[in-house]
This record gives structure tokens, sequence and C-alpha cells, in this order.
DNA sequence: CCCTGATTCGC
DNA sequence: GCGAATCAGG
């Protein structure tokens, strides 16, 4: 498989979001980690912020006889705060386990790209907001990795009956019933 | 052994 | 340009 544009663009997308070429060679599929981080020197796009990031544990390899990606949970939910924090710890979601709890990359995508705008927009732009920078009036509405930098909150106004914006708290309080395609 | 990215070099 | 093989490292 060759590399086209939008598969380019994919690859800038995630290498710059911090998964590792291996995850980023899985999710296009059709390329090794090699060719990933080959194609990635060539763009001449590596230098990504890799301060805290470095191996990741990865919760089964092959070990998982033929029981592949069985997408199961729907966990919508994004992790509280309190375990943001503290779950810092040593267990990096991987989209591998079929119980890895991952977030959804569009949405983060989709809260990080925009640049600051106005209000009335129907996705709202995150003001990124650290951990201690959260009050029972802002979104904790978790946008990234919590181990890479970069990681924020969306910070917007919430409700003072929900922990999130708007739009948020209608992401997270979906229904676990059919929510689109995780892949 | 698992993983990570970096580099080389034949294709 | 591509990526397997290899290297250096956690």
């Amino acid at each position: 498989m060759g590399w086209t544009d939008e598969r380019v663009e994919l690859l800038k997308q995630l290498w710059t979001e911090g998964l590792s070429a291996s995850q980023i060679a899985d999710k296009l599929g059709g390329v090794s980690r090699n060719a990933v981080i080959g194609k990635v020197h060539r763009l001449k796009l590596e230098s990504r912020a890799k301060a805290s990031n470095v191996a990741a544990p990865v919760v089964e390899r092959q070990a998982s006889h033929h029981l592949k990606e069985v997408e199961t949970v729907e966990m919508v939910q994004p992790t509280r705060i309190v375990a943001a924090r503290s779950v810092s710890a040593r267990s990096m979601p991987r989209t591998h386990g079929a119980t890895a709890l991952k977030m959804e990359p569009e949405e983060v995508a989709e809260v990080i790209a925009e640049p600051q705008r106005q209000s009335g927009e129907v996705v709202p732009i995150a003001r990124k907001l650290s951990l201690v920078q959260l009050t029972e009036s802002t979104c904790k509405w978790p946008v990234g990795d919590p181990l890479k930098p970069g990681f924020h909150f969306c910070g917007n106004g919430s409700n003072e009956s929900s922990p999130y914006c708007e739009y948020h708290a209608s992401l997270a309080f979906q229904p676990a019933s059919e929510r689109r395609r995780v892949r």
C-alpha cells in the first residue's frame, strides 16, 4: 500500500498527536512501524515532544489467541479528573485490548485543532485549562492523553448540574447504544 | 522480552 | 521514495 495524500495526512496527525510509530502503523494498516518511521523522517516531522512518553506497557500482545478487536465497551464518558491525576500511573490505554479506555481521536482532534474563537459554535473550543485551573463551573472534559504533554481540559463553562459543558455533556451521557464506528 | 525512535542502504 | 534490517536505548 502506498502513501496516498490521505494516509500521509493521517500519519501527520497521529504522529503529532503523540501516537507511537507502531500504533500509527497499526491504525493505517498495510504498513510496518518502520515504514511509518521512515516516512516520518522523509517528511521531516519527527521532533515530537518526546518528554514523558516512552515504552507503553501494552495490555496484551498476540497472546490474545484469535480474539482481536472486539470493540465492546461503549465507554464514552471520559475519566474523572481525580482518576486522571492519580491514575497517571503506568497504564497507557491502547486501542488493542478490547477493554482499553480510549478517547475518541476525532473528538480530541476537533477540540484541539480549532483556533481560539467565539462561542455559539457547535463544537466548543477548549480553553485548555490545567487540572488546577478547574473550578466548579468549568467543563472537566479531558483533552488529549494525561501522560503526554499538551494534555488539558476543555474548560468551557458548564451548568452547575453538570461537570461538562453542554457539548461534552451530550457526548458523555449518550446511551451505550449505537455510538459511531470506532474503526 | 517487550517496547521506543534513528539510521542505513538495497530496491 | 520506500521500508526491512539494523542499531541504540528504556
